[in-house]
DNA sequence: TATGAATGAGAGTTCATTCAT
DNA sequence: CATGAATGAACTCTCATTCAT
């Protein structure tokens, strides 16, 4: 309805790492060409070139929008209290994050070879190292098991998303049965198990 | 001498099958092509399609070799009373065939993008739901929270893999924590939490 | 400050001339792009294209300023009674020029593949030969020798120029012990040798 | 006349020389793409990836092949005693080497800009280096003049191939007097003019 | 006097794959 | 049991150029 090139004309910057994201997910980010990319969008290949300097310059920009609200939650958490219930609000935040960057964690859950050899991917992997930081006691008596259960926590969280896509069920009620099953593995470890 | 290109006559099918594998886990499926598999190899490229019909054909035949023990496993359990006790003996199994298949379950973690349209990474995800099966249990009944922590359990002896490598303790000791949790979790499943 | 944006205005035609002859000179023509060239003068590559229509146009434009002189030392050379002395002049006369624009002439001494489709290549040839008539004499009696020396003559002024540039020595001494050479290897044609 | 596909088998690594070189020659390395040379040879692009590794391989196998006679000279003309005899036979022989190779010479005449930056380039200045050692005397009391007059030697060869080309007379000719010209240069020089 | 956005053509390069020998 | 030679399709990326604003 009147929405052709017109409504276009600026955004087209975020167009691209939409439409990049969405196939990125689907197919993997090599698996993905750019001709793809570009054809998708009705754009020239060059087009995309205008607006970012590599391919892998598009995965890296979605990521440096989508991960500040972690960076922001990592920040928040290193000035609490290291209570149980900081972390138990440091999943939950967590679980919200997640859940409104689906897409990008599914394609980080999927592409990890790939994330490895790219900047972008080793600098998330410190954001979830200093996530577990703050989840896990620094006491150096602290059982393996307790660090176990942290990881334990984020993964069930990353993984839950994409596992749990395919089982029936109301979306909402399964993101909080994984939220609890965090919290819980995150409580025993706190409690020294 | 002596351990040259003699001792190596017909055991090539298997080299192949080894370089490949410690390609793929160290660089990913995409990003390793068929040249550097032949040059660490010191073959040419044309001999890999003797031995081998195609590049995706040298990885299903990794599989094959590498999850008949979870085909064993799952048979085995079928038939099992759907006690605790058999599942604590899948988890323990499992926990050992991982360990003896670390590279290729490397591989399988961070290629997920790959494995979802190969057929083999098809199969392998019926495995995982079959043994997700005999975890958890059919009743409809059964509250969300307890398949959460049925997944959990796997996911946590996945991931742990990988991500414990980095951490410091001894392997054998890390494994046990790792296995330990697992078992709590589905544990607390089984009694319907 | 004050020697910012300011005082730019309006030389912008020449800032990209003086701009573009550096790096041809420093890269070559084929390898220098309008990118690096509106780069390092910030603007954009569209700014190139109101102030000259075409890559090669910004060349050309900078060899029609920097041959006229070249020009006028034909013109004036082909009114000259052909003496020895007129001869010695116009050898002395090119050396200042080749001074003068000595990024010019090196860069033509190493884009003689490019110049030789471009217009202003061909226009170039057309001026080297004029000057090579007017230091050769057109008697048919003339030994083969004495031409040769006459272009080497023209060859040894435009290689000295990058060639002597590493070695030792005040430049100034240099170009003189150049012309010398230059102006005895034409004597010598002259006198039949 | 039947000396189609099937003499051609084993010589396509030469034949990619021959035709590259011939195009190198004729338009510049940049200005010739992959696509040509494919084409005039009646093969794919990926055929000449099949015998070079890469477009500037291509190029370094020519030299490589054709300046080992340069190198042969060098080496015997260091162990020669530093009379004029042994300069006369040095450019003697050099101007041999010259016409035998001359599209070479040629291409690197005119692509001095594109040389510069390959490694071969690099090492074909120092061979050139090499030669003007052997025909200048190490004395520091030789005025400049001498130095300027063993380069111009140097440059007069390899200039007169390319521009006596167009000039009337007979090649053999004109190559003696160039030689003439070039040993005349080097005695004055030799006698400490 | 310039810019922002885009294009079409083409570059060099790599890939999995084939097949006669 | 393996190689040498080649292919076709695709890739990422760069270029000179255009044009509405």
């Amino acid at each position: 309805m009147g929405t052709g090139k017109q409504q276009r004309r600026g955004d087209t910057r975020q167009r691209i790492q939409d439409v990049a994201l969405e196939l990125f997910a689907e197919q993997g980010y090599e698996k993905t060409s750019l001709r793809e990319i570009a054809e998708r969008l009705e754009v020239t290949k060059a087009a995309l070139y205008y607006h970012f300097k590599t391919k892998e310059d598009i995965l890296t920009s979605i990521f440096d929008d989508m991960t500040r609200p972690i960076d922001e939650l990592i920040e928040w958490g290193k000035e609490q209290p290291r209570t149980l219930d900081t972390k138990r609000a440091i999943l939950t935040r967590y679980s919200e994050i997640l859940t409104n960057a689906a897409p990008l964690f599914r394609f980080m859950q999927e592409n990890q070879a790939t994330m490895r050899d790219l900047k972008t991917g080793e600098s998330f992997k410190d954001r979830m190292l200093a996530l577990l930081d703050i989840l896990r006691d620094d006491d150096p008596a602290t059982p393996m098991t307790a660090q176990v259960r942290c990881f334990s926590a984020l993964f069930t969280m990353h993984g839950g998303m994409f596992v749990l896509k395919d089982a029936d069920g109301d979306p909402e009620e399964k993101r909080k049965a994984i939220l609890e099953v965090a919290i819980e593995l995150v409580t025993q470890a706190h409690h020294g198990a």
